[in-house]
DNA sequence: TAGATTGTTAATCGATTAACAATC
DNA sequence: TAGATTGTTAATCGATTAACAATC
């Protein structure tokens, strides 16, 4: 409680809700798209425009990890990269592990977009003895038996499940094992993991169904005119 | 207002939360699963259990479209399942339109998980020469050209786009005059619709943020010691 | 019947928005 | 300076949870 000589850089008082960080993520991209096209500064009102949010939103997002704003001035695009990029953790080198190299995991070990937010998978897993050994796109496929020991080795933190409904348990479970402490689970399936250990589900057709729902129920959102 | 003679059947009196609707997945996901496992009945404790929710918010979700349990039994799995397929509109078959035959496009075309949710790839687009007249896992892939005649010909209400994320938005928006009502966008950029148009977005890269966010912040989220 | 579980209302909790003094 | 915009507080809105009569 004594007065703090300088503030504590980029962590959040207390708990942050999960939408918050989503649009940290939002923000962050639509910065980086105003700096390519020639942007200096940018406004909370500016931004939420573009992502349609309400300027209050934006600012108090941002306020939940410091000041870095400019009354009168807006934020600087630049400075609020950086700043994000820290609150994010992507300021630093993130190594992946991925497991299952079917037809999504090769897409998955070809995206460009990873590299861009320091994200690299060094490291993929499988079974199938035929794919095993083989380096697809710089990556090596080692068989599963190894999982424990690369992950340890290379001190990796992230992991990619895209493996069968069937054995995606046991496989997030192994990353869990190793040491791994986020996870994104492409199998359509819930997994259950230890509270410590932080999950992101993508299931394709989920997306989908989201979709078919809107299109089904258009119009009939609002009350409705009787017949 | 005059007194309805039979309730209308699946559709929700007002608005619904879009989280209502992505729970609804979840639970479909998991009903299937237990059927899949022999389960003849559950209950909103034992689904909620099952994907970490409360009871009541099981209840409450379903209740937006209907009565669908037995007091002092719970729910026919068989008989959820087929109505939250009814909510979804996933009892209907959905042809969709793919834009874009990069790696992911690739992986996408040969993704089980959609037919099992009723959806169906029937048509894929490219600008690429030596892509088209080609057929990827037995879907045609077009000219990005014969978009809107394909999409208008065959009645499609669902797009994906796959495309660099510097023509998205041109391609979301070719989509939305041929007809298509919902799409996917797998481009890491805001893309803009009209209201009327129903957009998810899959930003691969935010994923992970979402996660190296997590692990950064791991023990930070409780009001932490001063020091 | 007694026990279990629903659908629903009221209470609680949390997140978004509006408003405005402080600041550049 | 006047105009713009921040950070933050208080008001509003919406979503989740607890509780319980009704039901099987």
């Amino acid at each position: 409680m004594s007065q703090p000589k300088s503030k504590p850089p980029l962590e959040p008082e207390g708990a942050v809700p999960k939408a918050v960080v989503n649009r940290l993520s939002l923000y962050l991209r639509e910065l980086l798209r105003l700096v390519r096209d020639g942007h200096q500064t940018t406004s909370s009102s500016h931004l939420g425009n573009l992502l349609g949010f309400t300027d209050a939103q934006v600012r108090k997002d941002l306020a939940y990890f410091g000041h870095f704003g400019y009354p009168g001035i807006g934020y600087r695009c630049q400075e609020l990269i950086d700043a994000i990029r820290r609150i994010l953790g992507t300021d630093r080198f993130w190594p992946v592990a991925m497991v299952g190299v079917g037809n999504l995991g090769r897409a998955l070990l070809g995206y460009k977009g990873f590299g861009q937010q320091n994200f690299r998978i060094v490291a993929a897993f499988d079974v199938a003895a035929d794919k095993i050994g083989e380096s697809i796109d710089g990556v090596p496929v080692h068989p599963l038996d190894k999982l424990t020991e690369v992950v340890r080795q290379q001190r990796i933190k992230l992991g990619m499940v895209v493996v069968p409904a069937s054995s995606a348990q046991t496989v997030a479970d192994k990353l869990v094992a190793a040491g791994v402490e986020g996870i994104v689970n492409f199998a359509p399936v819930t997994i259950v993991l230890p509270p410590t250990v932080n999950l992101v589900g993508v299931d394709l057709a989920m997306e989908l169904e989201q979709l078919s729902f809107a299109v089904v129920n258009r119009g009939n959102v609002v009350p409705a005119n009787d017949d």
